[in-house]
DNA sequence: GTTGCTGCAAAAAGTTTGCAGGACG
DNA sequence: CGTCCTGCAAACTTTTTGCAGCAAC
């Protein structure tokens, strides 16, 4: 059903080996180099059809565009760096959420990002 | 510097008796009753001028379009029903999420998505 | 050899901007 | 009455789609 192709290796290697989330246009520009002549359309069709098959994530953090990273890593969070922009993993996260909820709504996952500075750019802007 | 237009008090009127965050379509169509000659540039520059006000705030939930809702709530989070896809407001935030953060890391803001089911919509779907 | 996938270009969806006229203070 | 704001349309940005040819199985 769905197909192994040189451009869905491509892009999940250029994922595999990302220091942090990417973009598509960053995701796009590190995959041409392995497939030349590589395309828009194709990156964002290779990223839904690998994220359906759970292959990658979506990151989306507020006021920033979409990024995507490997499904690899297991449950955990992201920090945003308000000075660089930069996308860094929040290991673990050890917590009853869904005591948050109001009486009666069913808690079935959670989202959270937490916002700051972190250690190269602390003391700037 | 800021002046008070028909537009923007029809906007933040709009959101102030809206039951959960709304998007810019959503805003145009209500607030098109009181200004019908309203038009989505103006929304979309009201809602920045409004946000930098700090008299709105945006609110962003993974994969769904940007909603807008008044700041005078003080500080709380979301919950996504996966059913109706409305947001509801989860009342308080007792955190030290600052916890989570891996160390020489700086924590200033932090936001919380919490996904499930309503009241309304368990055991369907 | 099929059939799904790709690349290109055009289209869609969402948001921003330029400009002439109108409303706010 | 000057200036900021508005409405309209066009421009932009990001993502999706149509289609002919190519590549995977």
């Amino acid at each position: 059903m769905e197909r192994i192709t040189q451009q869905k290796i491509a892009i999940v290697a250029v994922l595999e080996s990302a220091e942090s989330p990417l973009t598509p246009p960053e995701i796009l520009s590190r995959a041409a180099k392995a497939v030349p002549r590589l395309g828009v359309a194709t990156v964002y069709r290779a990223l839904r059809a690998l994220r359906k098959e759970r292959k990658i994530v979506i990151v989306e953090i507020p006021g920033e565009p979409p990024r995507y990273e490997t499904a690899t890593r297991g449950h955990h969070h992201h920090f945003f760096c308000n000075g660089c922009r930069k996308v860094f993993e929040i290991p673990d996260c050890a917590a009853k959420w869904a005591e948050l909820a109001p009486p009666n709504f069913q808690v079935l996952d959670h989202e959270i990002i937490l916002y700051g500075k972190c250690p190269n750019c602390q003391g700037e802007r």
